[in-house]
This record gives C-alpha cells, structure tokens and sequence, in this order.
DNA sequence: AATAATTATACTCATTTTGAGCAAAATAAA
DNA sequence: TTTATTTTGCTCAAAATGAGTATAATTATT
C-alpha cells in the first residue's frame, strides 16, 4: 500500500440499474430500453465491435450514473434518478445485489475503469410516456417464458429446455460431475417428485447459462439472430439482474406486503390475486386468498363498489399502511 | 456530460465490510477490529480529529480492500481477503448490502474520495487467531443486549429504553408526529398487543438512533466514554450494518437452512437447537424442534453417539448437503 | 448400591392453519 | 327469462402447530 493508502485500489466508477416494475393488465412489465446498433454506438464510440455481436437490437435495463459529489446516498441518487426519467414517483425501491465482475462492460478492455453496478428494484404504480430514450414496458416473461405458470406448465419445458438439461447431464465428463448436474437440474426445474418452486428463477437461469441453453452463453458465431425460442437475450448481466429482482419480488410477496406498492389506491380483491399471480407465476385458490388476505388485517373495505366486473359487483378495498412494518404478507397458497 | 461520458461520474473507492461470525459456546460471536487512538491515526494519516471525538477505543468490522485489478468479482476479492486474514475457510458468504452514504469515512472531507462500501455477511465454523491485528471475537449481543431474549424480556428493555422512547413520543412536534413514533414503536419493539418480531433488528437500531437513544446519534459533547448501558458502539456506520446482518440472518435461517455452515461436521440436536436459539435471540421448543428438523429431512443420523452430554447420551447427526437447494429451513418455532 | 439429577427421545392431544370444494347472491348479456 | 360471470359465505378433511406427558439412558451424589 502506498503513502495515501489508496492508489492502488484502482480506479471505480459506480452505475446504479434499475428493474423497473409496473402492471399493466394483470401482466408483470419491466422498462427496457432497446439500443440499436446505431445509437449504442453512437453513446460508446470506445466500445469494441465484437462485443456487440451480429444482433443488431440490444436490450438492456435503465441505467443511471451514480454522482458521488450530487448524492448523498446511493439509494436518493437512484430515486431521483428514476423519478426525474419516468416521470412519476416509486413508492418501494429495494437494493438488490451489487455486480462488480469484471468483464461486465466491454469498455473495460478499451482500458476503461472498472464499472461496478448497484442493482435497485423499483416498484411503481402506472405505466406511461418516460423521458427514457427508446424505453418500452416489456412483459417480463418475455424474458423467462419458463417462469410463467399461470396457464399450466409451459409448453417449452418438456418440449425444448428439460430434453437439453438432460442431454447435458449425460454429457458430463465424469459421474460426479453427471450426479451433480442431476441433482441440480431437479431442484431447480422441479424433476422427479421435487416441487417447482417460483423463487428459483436466477438458479435457473444459472443452469440454463451453464448448459449453453441461452444466448448470452453462447459464443457468438453460434449466436442466431433471432433467438432460440429460449427467451429474449439481454446484453451484458442485465438478464442476470433481472432475474434476480423476479425471485427476490417473488421470495419478498410472501412475506412482506410489497405487492401493493403496484396496486391503485383501491382496487378489489380479484385485482389483488391477479397481480400476485402475475408477479409469482402460478394461480391461486380464489376462496383462501381471500380468507388469508381478510385474516392478516392488510386490507379495509373502502364501502364503495366496483361494478365493471361483469358479475356481481365487487367491493373496494384499500391497503392498510399502518401494517407496512409488521411483516405481514399475503402468503403465496397454491391452487 | 463529457466526451467520454464518465469523467465527471467522480472518483469512488469500493471497500468491502465483512460481518464474520462463528458460534463459541452456543453464542453468537462477531470478528471486531479494536482501534486504539494511536493505531487509528496511524492508519489513517489524514483522519480529522473531530470525527474520532473523546472516546479513546473504536470497535469496527473488519475492512478489505477491493482491488480491481485483482479480483474478478467483489465476492472472490471478499473470500480471498477473509480466508487470507482469517486463515480459515468461510462456508457460506452473503451479500448483505452497499451502503455509499457520504461523510460515512471522515476521510471524505479532507478531500479524500467518496467511499462506497459492500457489506458482507460469513459465517465460519470454528474461532481462534487470525491475521487480523487487534481483532477479537465478541458476542454480538454486546452491541444489542436488548436483542437477547433467551433469558426473558431484557431488564434493559422496561428499566430504560420502553420509558425513554415513551419520553420523545411525548416530545413530538405534533399529535401526526406523536401517532407515527407511537406506531413504529409499538410494532418495532411489541408494546401493546404487537408481539416482539426477532428481525426487526435494523429498524430498532434506526429508531433508537432517531431518538438519540444510541451513542453514534449523540453531538460529540454529549457522548459519555464508557457508553450509556444501551449496548457497545461502534464507529462510522457499522452497527447499523451489524444490524442488518443480524436482521438478515434472523430472518434467513427461517427459510434456508443456512445454520448448519456454523455448525460443525456433526452435531447433536441439542447443540443445533442451541445455535439456532443463539442467532434468533429466543428459547425454543424443544421436542417440537426436533420434529420439525426430523420432518424437513435437512439431517441423518451418523450412527455415533455423544457421551459428553451430562444425561442420557445423544445421538451424533450431519448436514444433508444436498438439499442445500431446496428452500427447505428449520423454522423457528417458539417456545 | 441406591438415589437424584440430567438429558434424550417417543408419543399424545387439542387447536389452528391449510387445501379443496360447494352453494348462494348479485349483477350483465342474450 | 335464461345464461354466464363474478363475488362471497360456508363446510370439511387433512396437515401443521403448540404444549404437554411419559419413559429411557446416562452421570453425579449420597
């Protein structure tokens, strides 16, 4: 170490990215911003060609600069980021994870410092116009079309992505290695008589990334333009920082009453079980969604009713926000 | 922003904080770095005396640097820095949080750069040297003795912190004001009906701190030397990170069997019921424990037996490793 | 050697929680 | 009116939980 003690920490520089979730239509979206090959170019002139690969759209999350000297915090520098960008308020914003390998930005190999990025989930009420460039609301399992449960099992499983773990399993170099594989694969993917479990999706796409079953895995005269049918690709970890906010938000539901962070101000009850089937993947038993909801005390009926339900009308309710710090949650009960 | 879009992003340092802890007769210990005066000023040329104010020992986490260059990951810097310092392996490493709040190093205002830093939570198995100098193992209730519940409702809690946190709810500006202390302390210390929730152990420590209840809140004139009863502290900002890794683990044993990389290879269920006891801060249960941890599967008998253990000798268990995957945890049933 | 103390472990039982479903009520559309 | 659709109240068996009692296998003490 030297005189001051610090110079050979090496050069840092902070970016802070944001999962930005809304629902629209009982769906889970996330603002992505879609680079062409054009623009991303034009705002890295550094950045080297093969990096970019034949693929001549990106996809990437929001990403912000973290001014030390602005900020006082990183979370105020995230927040007033994201507020002044989209144009409306986040009402819960989590840290998620903080990324710091190397390689993560190809600007590094151009003799770039060394970017470390500070995952945050946001949680925000509507969607709309943001002063984001080129930012859409995409639905989130567009990106993890394995992950949605809702209408059954996916098609892709038993079709495409379990056929391939096994084909990859029997390609192990010894059987430790097949063994361990194996055992992975059925935790994770829920084989044999093991459970699917809907917190697992970064362990997922781990294994998936690790079998070479996604883009991003792929070296890239393998790469196919369009996509493997495997889900859409995403440049750089950002599909990684994704999937970790999806298990962290679905892991947080069923023990911390965050999902009102992305309801209105009064909304009924079959509105609520649809956004926590959105966020968790799965549907659930209508009657003990119910029964749980009304015995946690979470909820309080506004006495207004909602009569755009084409049934029998449906009463209001609001969200009690005096219980936010009593970890109270829903609870997840399947069907 | 500029040519190469980054220069004025400002220079950071990334430090890495690791909450280290092992159990030593079933409790729960914390790798601390004591600070002298001398040794501080002698690290740290430049430190303001101000900031070190009249206390002559400072207790901190453990500090590593990060260096860029090196490490290809924050956690591989993380690992190979504890295991080095330590001289033991770390089985279990979590990333807890990146706090990057200014004037957290008083180095920052003698023109120094903004210190961002990665807080990590290790558990290890076994205590004893390490390379640390002035480093110490200490029971982590020293610095939350109203955390440790295992011998009853802490004396502390009814004798001085419920009485002056009643105080500064009395002392609020406005009756708005005096509802919303009023309700985080119910919930956050169970007054009233609300019952004590063991892992709300960050949110207790930030509302001490607001009613200047803890040392680390008090103006430097006001801080009597030897602390005020209400727990150890620490310097900058490291029992709030305490807190969190407290809180985080808490919480954490309830869902992912994560004890057992404190545990050693095998183990009787006793002294497992102990440990867990020892982090969660409660007396448990115990035929009800041992069902529930016979239930989960998480164990297997080895066959051996312990004598050592005063009665009748118990049966030696280990770890099931490969059900580290499943989200199985013990659960943490009451007494 | 007898007794007390200590700890491990098996088993019971009432209560609560969960999973799954039926049926009636209140509306819109046909 | 009928049909479809939704809300909402209720039941019931199975499983999980909380709180015990009883017994077994030791060491420590008298």
């Amino acid at each position: 170490m030297n005189s001051n003690g610090e110079a050979d920490l090496g050069q840092v520089v902070i970016g802070l990215n944001a999962v930005i979730v809304a629902i629209v239509d009982d769906q889970p979206k996330v603002l992505i911003v879609q680079h062409t090959q054009e623009t991303l170019t034009a705002q890295h002139e550094n950045l080297s060609d093969h990096s970019l690969s034949q693929n001549d759209r990106h996809e990437v999350l929001p990403f912000g600069p973290f001014y030390p000297m602005q900020h006082r915090t990183l979370e105020s520098g995230l927040r007033s980021w994201v507020e002044e960008q989209t144009n409306r308020e986040i009402g819960y914003v989590e840290q998620l994870y903080t990324f710091g390998n190397a390689g993560r930005d190809p600007r590094e190999e151009a003799g770039g410092p060394r970017m470390v990025s500070v995952g945050y989930l946001a949680l925000v009420q509507d969607t709309g116009p943001t002063a984001i460039d080129n930012a859409l609301w995409q639905d989130w399992y567009r990106y993890f079309p394995w992950e949605d449960w809702r209408e059954g099992k996916p098609a892709l499983l038993d079709a495409d992505l379990i056929p391939a773990l096994r084909r990859w399993i029997d390609q192990a170099e010894n059987s430790s290695q097949r063994q361990e594989r194996y055992e992975r694969t059925c935790i994770t993917f829920g084989l044999e008589d093991t459970p699917w479990n809907d917190e697992l999706v970064l362990e997922r796409y781990e294994l998936l990334y690790e079998a070479n079953l996604v883009w991003e895995a792929q070296d890239p005269s393998h790469q196919s333009k369009s996509g493997n049918g495997r889900g859409t690709a995403m440049a750089f970890d950002h599909r990684r920082i994704l999937a970790t906010a999806i298990g962290r938000l679905r892991g947080k539901i069923k023990y911390r009453p965050v999902v009102f962070e992305l309801m209105p101000p009064t909304f009924t009850l079959l509105r609520l079980q649809r956004v926590v089937e959105a966020l968790s993947g799965a549907r659930l038993h209508k009657q003990n969604f119910r029964r749980l909801v009304e015995k946690k005390g979470l909820v309080e009926a506004t006495g207004k009713i909602e009569s755009l339900t084409g049934g029998r009308p449906a009463s209001q309710f609001r969200f009690r926000r005096d219980v936010l710090m009593e970890r109270q949650a829903l609870g997840v009960r399947h069907n």
